[in-house]
DNA sequence: GTCTATAATAGGATAGAC
DNA sequence: GTCTATCCTATTATAGAC
């Protein structure tokens, strides 16, 4: 089981990063859980910056590898949106908007775009791919794209820490499907709601 | 137009705060843009985090009044929706994933909770109120307090600065409160899909 | 490739004069 | 109530020996 300091950086720095964020993880911590030197890192690693973009990068594609083997799973639209939803929701190891807050606010401008595009790749790619397979029974307003946009967006916002459930306690991961699916009002209810594409 | 040099610090600290972030923003910037020395303010405050908690609470007070005044307004219950979702979308002045992510980091155990609540209860009531209002719409397995929640988580992932607004180009208000109130797929289709509630 | 020593910086906070 | 001077601490990063 022997492993490459190298790699044994990325992996310790990951758990911290991702868990803590940019800022309050330091490079002495982790040197020490690695029980190297501080400066030690600084031969794998050319400053914290890039040790952060590797660990991102690396973090994301593995992500998106998660994502491409549950669309590509033979099961019912249903339960594939299910597994998606559930795989972001409950095994996703992050907290997303951290992760977003941090890349907005610790890495260099020039960087920022290039993390984001393998962000984006990583997450959106799969999930279009998913929403393309259904599109026939979107709403005519509604293509995959922005399907895939919004849900995105929605399950982001289910991706957290949750330190706060005491007061918002988080709808079940069926329960979030079925309202992007269908919406939150009655059918019979829609024309006298205004709503009336379809 | 005079006025309390204590609110001048909450004001310019509210800007820098929720422009910027917590960590971000040093008491000697918020010192320098009013000309006075950095020590000055802890004249005022005790210390920095002290400042902080004030300005979120003034700030998430001012968003609850605004919120409040949309849910009195007289005009149809799609309308008042649509007002909700555009004043949250496009006038909230800050990124609330990172006003959340600050209070996770910054501000010590105790407090946050204490903050939390004064942000819930600005935020969640005024929107609570509201889908109370159509609570007779909803479909059955949906109340006010889920549709409450899960609006809030919604709009909150909308909240942004939207750096990367290249990739990822927002839907529209309308877009957004219509996905939210009928789903993204057609009735036709509901049974084959196996969405059966309602 | 890892160490010790140390530079460089920056930020929050306090002491005490005015 | 505001100032100057200063402390303390934390953190990233480099120099140079082994």
């Amino acid at each position: 089981m022997e492993m490459d300091m190298r790699d044994q950086i990325i992996q310790v720095a990951t758990d911290l990063f991702m868990e803590i964020g940019f800022t309050a993880t330091s490079t002495r911590q982790i040197a020490q859980i690695l029980n190297i030197s501080q400066p030690a890192l600084y031969h794998h690693f050319k400053n914290k910056e890039d040790l952060y973009i590797e660990v991102v990068i690396k973090f994301t594609r593995s992500v998106g590898k998660d994502l491409q083997t549950v669309v590509k799973q033979e099961v019912s639209l249903k339960e594939k949106l299910f597994n998606m939803t559930k795989y972001l929701h409950v095994n996703h190891p992050v907290n997303l908007s951290m992760m977003l807050h941090d890349i907005d606010q610790e890495v260099s401008e020039e960087l920022r775009y290039s993390i984001f595009r393998i962000w984006w790749d990583n997450y959106y790619s799969p999930i279009e791919e998913y929403f393309k397979q259904i599109e026939n029974y979107l709403i005519d307003d509604v293509n995959s794209s922005t399907a895939s946009r919004h849900y995105l967006r929605v399950l982001s916002s289910y991706i957290t820490e949750d330190k706060y459930q005491d007061f918002d306690e988080s709808l079940t991961v069926f329960e979030i499907m079925m309202i992007f699916l269908r919406g939150i009002t009655k059918h019979k209810y829609h024309q006298e709601l205004g709503i009336y594409y379809e």
